[in-house]
DNA sequence: ATTTTTATACCAACTAGTCTGTTTAATTTT
DNA sequence: AAAATTAAACAGACTAGTTGGTATAAAAAT
């Protein structure tokens, strides 16, 4: 048999991603990666044919595990899922209170990261960070559906927007609460989206 | 005296402002402004003392209009300051309606394009973005205080965070209106804000 | 009014160093 | 033995930045 690569894997896997997240992807140059993974460049080309291979595994983890976390928190509400509007704001608050545990800003999203370097990514890439976007979409749009049948809507807003809103407000709230160096801002951010729907939902 | 190059050093702003948010700033050489701008390098040697005085300079040009921006908004709606309210609803209709105009998603904005590669800027161009979002945070916070005073909120929120709402909601729809393709996106976030106020302020 | 000067604006070629990626041979771990 | 990893040298393209010189246009001097 052989040796296990997976922990140098694992380990370049987590340096990159965090060097990404302060330098770019075209910022960051495969000799930091080494230097902090503590690797040779032997190591890192065994594990990844290429620089571009490294960027799409990185989002390929990311977006699976985003999705997972998704997931986890479609199945915690669940039991809520006779009280769709209970569910739909709890499902909310999960996040708020993740987001309010954080001593630092969040160190930032890869969908943001790639996004404002879009062409330094293959079409491939683009097109799962639009799909996991879109995964966000339909879960809170199914959410939605459920608790405005049992509700109704105080005013009429347009579903899929709103629906969006959860993702963009994450987003935002990373880039201003780096920006400002404050990390409870986007818990506070996400608590006004609950806020938002309350008031749309009043019971 | 001698031949004019503002028109020039204006060409090169232009050209890499579009590249930045293409690339990324580490991502985008010299030698592509130069294609793009149809300059020579001692031209942009000439203009600009680095790259990273190049960084500085389009952050400098970039806030100066944005807060022009958003004093023109301020100025637009000034004659509704006796309905705080209703200025504040026209304050984020007025963004609404600049957002819906776009037929491409907005190309994005320096301050997320900054905060996503941080460790290449100096702390005196950190310093500016955050100067610029607490201006935009004090602006909404005047407006708002203005609007309790006369209308209450219907629940209790935190004037602050709801302040920030309005650039958070704006970078994150950048970001999304992007990753989505779809530029109606960001007017529509907006509204959802504006929905917010509204169920806030009823009157 | 014509020539000369001057500061600015700009160009083309070059330099020193960095980038990703390759290769090779030896070594370690299971 | 097979798989994982080190170490080091190397290539070719690209990087930011420099240099020495030239073009432009307005002002100054004649």
């Amino acid at each position: 048999m052989a040796r296990d690569g997976k922990p140098t894997r694992d380990k370049i896997l987590a340096e990159s991603k965090a060097l990404v997240l302060e330098n770019g992807f075209a910022g960051t140059s495969v000799d930091q990666i080494l230097e902090r993974s503590q690797i040779t460049k032997g190591a890192f080309f065994y594990h990844f044919k290429s620089k571009a291979d490294l960027a799409r595994t990185l989002m390929d983890v990311f977006s699976a595990e985003d999705l997972a976390d998704l997931d986890n928190a479609l199945k915690e509400t669940a039991p809520l899922i006779g009280d769709p509007r209970q569910r739909l704001l709890k499902f909310v608050q999960r996040y708020v209170d993740m987001m309010a545990t954080l001593e630092a800003p969040y160190p930032g999203c890869l969908y943001g990261s790639y996004s404002y370097e879009p062409s330094q990514f293959s079409d491939e890439i683009k097109q799962k960070i639009s799909d996991a976007i879109l995964t966000w979409r339909s879960a809170l749009e199914e959410m939605l559906d459920e608790t405005i049948k049992v509700h109704g809507m105080k005013i009429p807003v347009d579903k899929k927007s709103l629906s969006d809103q959860f993702v963009v407000i994450l987003e935002g709230a990373f880039i201003i609460s780096k920006a400002l160096n404050e990390p409870k801002l986007t818990a506070e951010q996400l608590k006004h989206f609950k806020n938002y729907l309350e008031l749309l939902f009043e019971s």
